[in-house]
DNA sequence: AGTATTCATCGTAATATTGCAATATACAAA
DNA sequence: TTTGTATATTGCAATATTACGATGAATACT
């Protein structure tokens, strides 16, 4: 079917869910990873630095926007994005939380 | 195209995509957290406890299985589910170590 | 052997994702 | 106003994902 039945699972895993779901292209990933490392808008060069069509970028950066783990501000003809450090913080939290469950391991293996 | 062009991204990029691609379902966060509750082995009552069906946990296992994130140990004939603790300690450094890249919030925003 | 139980695999339908060409939109400069 | 630049949207083809019924393989129990 690829549709999700998403209403028999509680609202935390499907967001988290969602969140993974963000992050699972090398694409996405990649775009991250440029914004952090330049720590500042970045208006438009990423169609250059990653190697993708422009239309491809546009939809991964819609992606990410839908999260809202970035941000576009638009500037005359381009739009600068960045990391909306609010939201990334609160990203973070969530797989941390996730990830901190661990306790020790099962007795039977 | 429906296929991702991993050859233009980096090993880790294509890693962590993969690794978030493997929790970007609810169905997968709710067996990996039940998983953790109990803290034990558990011999397939998954069915039962996330309510879809056989054929569709069994492939989400064997998402699961792909990373390495939990492994399952015949017993039987049922089979016995688990979290690699190894493998666990190994993915969350991963995103631990990709959302530690924050530093400040970019001037311009 | 025959039967039941548990889980994996196959096949299939419905839907989602990825990628890009073509086109549309919005603004700036000439 | 026209032209150029930057980005978004649309439409499409190829492929992937999700879900499940049917079937298969393996083991345990009479």
């Amino acid at each position: 079917m690829g549709i999700t039945k998403s209403e028999i699972f509680t609202e935390k895993q499907n967001q988290l869910a969602q969140l993974a779901k963000a992050l699972a292209h090398p694409a996405r990933i990649a775009i991250i990873e440029h914004l952090l490392k330049i720590n500042t808008c970045i208006c438009g060069d990423l169609v250059g630095i990653i190697g993708l069509a422009q239309p491809t970028i546009s939809q991964h950066l819609k992606e990410l926007k839908k999260i809202g783990i970035i941000q576009g501000q638009v500037e005359g003809t381009s739009v600068c994005y960045c990391i909306n450090t609010e939201k990334w913080k609160e990203i973070s939290l969530a797989f941390e939380t996730f990830f901190s469950k661990d306790t020790n391991p099962p007795s039977c293996c």
